[in-house]
DNA sequence: TATGAATGAGTCTTCATTCAT
DNA sequence: AATGAATGAAGACTCATTCAT
């Protein structure tokens, strides 16, 4: 049975993400398979974390597609992003923690594109006045990142419930900590 | 000519916080010493961990103490502490995502000390009313640590002005995104 | 359609021959069947190793019965020879280093058959008086497979014309490098 | 103790030119020092191997030097090259056999200025009418490299003895196998 | 029959750590 | 005290070989 590529590559998300060390070995144990057909899927430990990359890309990228960012109200976008991104938070946070892997500092290209459009989003809600203006967008993107990956971290630890982790992304992340009158 | 502990200690949190499977010889090189030296100052690759991590205790512990957590209004508490602990971001994103990829490692003591005392911000906020209740203080602590290391990010990438930083990080967390009619 | 079973020999010959650690992959490809296939044909490297050995033999020995070794003047049954030989000099030169390089295996009895009639013919020449005898037959029956691999090489390379290969092997076995009244 | 790195040159030739596929591990064991340590001499398979190819080509081309090649009979000049070259033999050999060894096909631009300095002596002997016209320097520049491999190989076989292998080898070179008036 | 896919075994390579100066 | 050198242990990688289609 041929081997499921997005399957292995999944797993070794799982792990990589709890264990940026995981090695070939238990990545390919994890997924079913040899050391060697790892090898032959992916060239190598680089090969396979960039694949890995890619699909954290592929699959935030899909995300953002489903949220339909440029329709209606910025801040249901921003809801809608956050409830479509949460099952990627993880290997996003993997991603974002561990970037510096490649030497050569060649950044994948995705992510230029992934940010830009985010940041348009927020630059959209800042233009209909309805987010403040002075956040810059590109502050914006990196602290949704950041929360996202903390909110999948306080998931994995049972410091906050799955079902709320939406909610408390997107209430943080738009109203902030203090209570106000409105909402 | 003496080697700096502190100086070892910063290098190696802020190469291991950007990738976690740094090595003795990249750390002992970018401190400008040899790897046999690295070994002397530090008994393992685990005691150098573990005294990054001890380093930013002491220098988080110093914020908190600095900031006076207990007085006045939670928000301005909570302004200080950012203030304060601006500086030492770097660490702290190193104690943050390190407790997140090693796992398996019981969490150091100090470390938890800490988290409680800053939940334990967050809950006096909530109890004064100031803070809303609908997002859990572990919530919020893990939180503040996001975009705190997402802060300390954008600053080294020179997406946010090191100036802009406290307020960054400050109004995000107090007051969200959206604009609002009061501040 | 189905496999030629030289033609893998042949490739094999002249890869193996440039670069012992030729992979069965290398041959496969170079053969135009896949590694499987290659398999199937031949047992394993071993077996392929062999079977090139094999080839070799039979052809050399084809080639020493057709140059018909025993008839008539030595001199002219080695130019005889090495006409016979050129066309196989590669495999040859195969056999050559292949016993040379890889300790241990016995030695291919067929090969030591060639080696005796070799040999037969260089002694027969000294006992004609043809040949000088201060070269021993067992040191020309060397020289002999390492001029014609030599010439193969040099063939290959561009350095010496095909159609030039015979004379140039034969005349320098025969008559050495130094200009002498005779010839 | 520092580690010898010619004489541990000198073991990987010999184990490489008995068999090339002798593991990096036997190599070590066989130089007296861990795998590690001649990874951290050698950085790699190829760069050992390279290395030892530059001693060889060193080796013989000190043995050029000491052969005073352009001084005197071009005979007794080549005479007294196969001396020098004598004990560099098995090296020479085994370079040749593997001449295939990295892919990319650089050829070390050592070998060139060589194969340069053995034609030029062929033709300072042709030119001064003492080797014969009819056989290119080039032809016989391979050739001597091929007999003096196939003599290596004769001594290490035991079918010539090492004192008979200038003799040997010179004698063939220089008269051929047929018995002359002359000499 | 031919082959893409899978794998066990073995080699190469790196890293944290120790040693001797 | 500092370091170049050496190394055991562990992981990455490759290759010959087998399997299932």
């Amino acid at each position: 049975m041929a081997v499921d590529r997005e399957r292995v590559l999944k797993e070794a998300a799982a792990l990589l993400t709890r264990r940026a060390t995981t090695s070939m070995d238990e990545i390919a144990r994890a997924a079913g398979i040899s050391r060697a057909t790892l090898h032959r899927h992916f060239a190598g430990r680089d090969a396979l974390i960039r694949a890995v990359e890619d699909l954290g890309i592929e699959q935030f990228t899909q995300a953002m597609d489903t949220a339909r960012l440029d329709d209606g109200d910025a801040a249901d976008a921003l809801r809608r992003l956050i409830a479509e991104a949460e099952p990627v938070a993880g290997v996003l946070a993997f991603l974002f923690t561990e970037n510096q892997l490649f030497e050569g500092g060649e950044v994948n290209a995705g992510w230029a594109r992934l940010d830009d459009r985010l940041a348009a989003l927020f630059r959209r809600g800042q233009e209909q006045g309805d987010f403040r203006i002075d956040l810059s967008a590109s502050w914006l993107t990196e602290a949704f990142y950041g929360l996202l990956g903390a909110g999948a971290w306080a998931v994995h630890e049972g410091r906050v419930a799955r079902n709320d982790l939406n909610h408390s992304i997107a209430e943080l992340l738009l109203g902030g900590i203090r209570r106000s009158m409105e909402k």
